[in-house]
DNA sequence: GACAAGTACGAACGATCGTACTATTTTATC
DNA sequence: GATAAAATAGTACGATCGTTCGTACTTGTC
């Protein structure tokens, strides 16, 4: 039965792309069943009902973050290499989205809306702080930042300069913001030599 | 006539607060009208349309943020203890409100939805960072600040770090999320020292 | 006190929301 | 090719969406 699996998939893809711009919230069940060619009923039997849904398109962003974003910079060498990676890829995904990324995006959406997609939703944050950290704790360990650091300020310093460049890139169109987050994220690299 | 100016006060003040939790979008007027134990007809007599009451709440935010954060801050001594004053009233700003500042959470959800709404938010957004430069730019002159600072990304820079501090402070309840906001605000200032 | 203007209500509209049922078609297995 | 399972469609539900309309009550002005 790999067919039920390919219209999940496709469902899931447009879904992923529709929260981006409108949010998880108005996602929209007769919405998306038109944007997929599928009847309201038809899509709905795939998730029973729309937070499962909610929370479908989130673990479908998680993977695709996790393969696009994180993988491909942990194979490149460790310290401000990896960094540098991990930041350029982060801004590659977002900006494959039409309304950027969804987790900036779910986040400001879900920070008041408790229930499990939120629940799903912080967890998933916190797993990338913690990435964050981990790379920041490889990056000393080759000696590219000195041994004294705080991880977590740095996860913090980094996550910030990709909302900024986030809420710039999608708000103006600043032909200037990719020199600006060079610059942002040059200043706190060297801050942690 | 003071009545209906009154009873338009008090909507826009829950509607504000309700935009701030669920997001613009999702700001109902029959949800509204509940709130504030009006009819549904009364309440749309205000505004005539939906896309007007998001207008006029992003406005009355607008005048809010003005009056709370921009004007006490101009009152302080310019340069340093002016943009510090400048943080600190725009994160009990911030807080005040139970789903964080509108204005991020409306930046992400009108990111991808034309019309006057986000016209009218970009303009915001653009005052807000213009504020952010004429800051700098007095903190320049006082000598706080070098002479060749570019003030764009001492912008980009400071809202970055309220956009930082504001995710975490409404996603986590991170006790030290004060800290890392302050360690990181003294860097960026060094920065440009 | 009359009268106009401002303010709020109740009822109703077509549309869409999420969800529940029952068919019907498509697919995989033997 | 028969058959069971899976996938999709159809229809309908109560609720709520934004909006319109006619009407009542309140207020300030003359």
């Amino acid at each position: 039965m790999a067919k039920g699996k390919d219209t999940k998939f496709t469902v899931l893809e447009v879904g992923l792309d529709m929260a981006s711009q409108l949010g998880l919230e108005c996602v929209t069940i007769g919405n998306l069943a038109k944007a997929t060619n599928l009847s309201k009923s038809g899509l709905f039997a795939h998730f029973q009902s729309k937070e499962n849904l909610q929370i479908e398109i989130l673990n479908h962003a998680a993977q695709s973050f996790s393969e696009s974003v994180i993988i491909p910079a942990l194979k490149i060498k460790a310290g401000i290499p990896r960094i540098r990676a991990l930041v350029d890829n982060w801004i590659q995904w977002s900006s494959e989205l039409t309304g950027g990324c969804i987790f900036v995006s779910a986040s400001a959406d879900f920070s008041d809306r408790p229930g499990k997609v939120r629940d799903v939703l912080l967890h998933q944050q916190k797993e990338w702080i913690d990435c964050l950290k981990r790379i920041a704790q490889s990056a000393v360990q080759v000696g590219d930042f000195r041994q004294d650091i705080d991880d977590d300020q740095f996860a913090f310093d980094l996550y910030s300069l990709l909302l900024g460049f986030h809420l710039y890139y999608n708000l103006f169109d600043d032909a200037e913001i990719r020199k600006r987050q060079e610059a942002a994220l040059t200043r706190i690299l060297n801050s942690y030599k």
